[in-house]
DNA sequence: GATGAATGAGTTTTCATTCAT
DNA sequence: TATGAATGAAAACTCATTCAT
């Protein structure tokens, strides 16, 4: 008994310490982008020493990958959560959009990171898989499957019609940051939505 | 007169070795990425000394910004041709679709730089002017703006649709750069406009 | 008598616990290298904590010494006994011969260890007593002032003669590992003798 | 004239300071040991700033092998002109005995960087060929099997016994070293050959 | 006594930039 | 103008050692 809560105390000690290191390197990459993210800054910065980071990550590379997966393990739980359910195809896509935009309104500053690891997680030459990114592109196209089978989308090329939503997304996000964020969410969701459903050519 | 000669010749060598110092670069840029471009190698690509960068440009950023520019130049040009033309706003971004496939299938390295090049742009506390991409989204939006008054399109926010728009491209060649570029240019281009005019849904 | 037996059981606790440590820094030595052997290894190796280390050692030097010492022990029991016993001393000089062979025959990769203990034995400017080493010599040096006594050897200068001896035998067993230990340990030990003895001088 | 006289002077001031850097690397392992060779005092004992020795040379590694190898150049030269002459098999011994002898001598510090050589050449796991031991070995061993051939030695295993010679006058060298260098070099070189010659044992 | 998380000084290496020639 | 040797600040990573539990 007693040495189970000793060992429990240091479990949650030590997911604190983590969850610290990964804090600050989060902060870190929001306020300076991946320039200013030093292991020696990443240390001040979680008020530990600098090889203490190297107990609890291999190296850097390792670290920033726990870091970024972290932050964006909000973003895709709830996404994943969403196309588990069983809304419609179209009203699955219309979720997506509202969280990611939701999200980047509310982590704005995260979608540098978000960009940053869209690169290395496309062309590197790193051993990242590009995990997230090409599971959600496969996601949402099993979303447009399941739409096409229902009879209520046009055949199409699944992947590719994904990547470009998944895009056509990101294009939205940084619209509106660069605009200063204008117009509610919902609404910017629903216009994605109602171009990639009806196209933008007006109709007699 | 011999001195005009003179200066004139001197003109054109130093216009020569300063291109020759931004195809170095993008070389290196695009074979080796962006960890690959140190001065050194860019000089010794460059087949000139280290100091002589420093005579063309004032830091390694600037070269690399102009390096850049040079490279993304041709695209430019098309796109900037194409919509300053006379077709309907449909064709142009059809248009503009099928040059921006076709530009990155031949480059197709450069798309990281883009990316890259994309970030800093946005979000980097870089004295960068986000001017590309920033212009890009505006005509984009201009050719929108037409389609509406021309009463081809139903009223939208164009500059977010042409945020959009852009990066459905985007998506386009990223997916096809991860397929290993699948199907002719021409057709996904089309594609791309079609569900930008039309929208996925079938209609009876 | 409670208190007696619980001291000891502790006493053979400890012990066992100070030989484990030291056979796992051995294993590290001859497996790793001087390089890989680091006190995280060590202890793992052991399979005790960290800082046990250094409640049975004072510091990493000290470690190695003992782990060093413990591992020539018994070439040096041994040579010891041999050079005790009663033999004619070209017999002794051939048996020495014989247990270093067959000692490195066998520890092959301890070798590495010796010399690397043999330069900070001599030349560091460590606390280490160069023990080992120097006791051999005299005691080599021993026998043979027993030879030129008993009127078998020449005089000599003994040390002298003591440290060539020893170090041929090292070249000797250098030679046959780098060959990877060609012929039989008994006829190399016997070539040693013999040309300390007799010379390699042809006779008519 | 005048580009020739520019590039002669260059290449003399680097060859300057690339030699400064290799005295500086010996000085400080002879006076601090292996374990006080770092980068940073190399840089301070040749005056010069620590990115200099990267200009110079690839790594630590390679400097360091570059500064042993110049040092032992002149015991290198020395021998090799010695055993590549025309004396007899047992003059070229003695005379072998004598260059290192005398080396060590002079260059008695450096005795402790060889056999720190002497343990990377044989069993590091380096990419160090074991060049310079291994050739004097053989070097050696061809003196002997020119003397099995005129008839001076008996037969021999000229690889082992060579082996056993070399490290026979490292003894020497050590027991000199420790005694404080007593006696004269051309004695004790004698007395090395005259072992090797005739043996330990008296005759009649 | 045993533990192991935390430490931080120390190490190698990189590379943009400068400046004397 | 062109050069390229020299610089030195900064970075990633290591590891013997300590100390609170």
């Amino acid at each position: 008994m007693d040495v189970d809560k000793k060992q429990e105390r240091k479990k949650v000690l030590e997911a604190l310490t983590r969850q610290g290191i990964l804090d600050a390197a989060v902060n870190l990459l929001t306020r300076e982008g991946i320039q200013g993210l030093t292991m020696d800054r990443v240390a001040a910065e979680a008020g530990i020493a600098k090889g203490t980071l190297y107990v609890y990550f291999e190296n850097k590379e390792q670290m920033l990958e726990a870091a970024i997966d972290a932050s964006f393990d909000p973003l895709v739980r709830e996404c994943s959560a969403l196309l588990d359910g069983d809304l419609a195809p179209d009203r699955k896509l219309e979720g997506f959009s509202l969280c990611h935009l939701r999200f980047f309104d509310e982590h704005r500053d995260l979608i540098r990171v978000l960009l940053f690891d869209r690169e290395r997680t496309h062309f590197g030459k790193s051993r990242y898989t590009d995990g997230r990114y090409r599971t959600s592109v496969k996601r949402v196209a099993d979303v447009l499957d399941d739409g096409v089978r229902q009879g209520l989308f046009s055949t199409l090329d699944s992947m590719k019609v994904a990547a470009m939503f998944i895009e056509a997304n990101m294009g939205m996000i940084m619209q509106r940051i660069h605009d200063g964020i204008s117009g509610d969410v919902e609404k910017d969701a629903r216009q994605i939505t109602e171009i990639f459903m009806k196209g933008l050519r007006k109709r007699k």
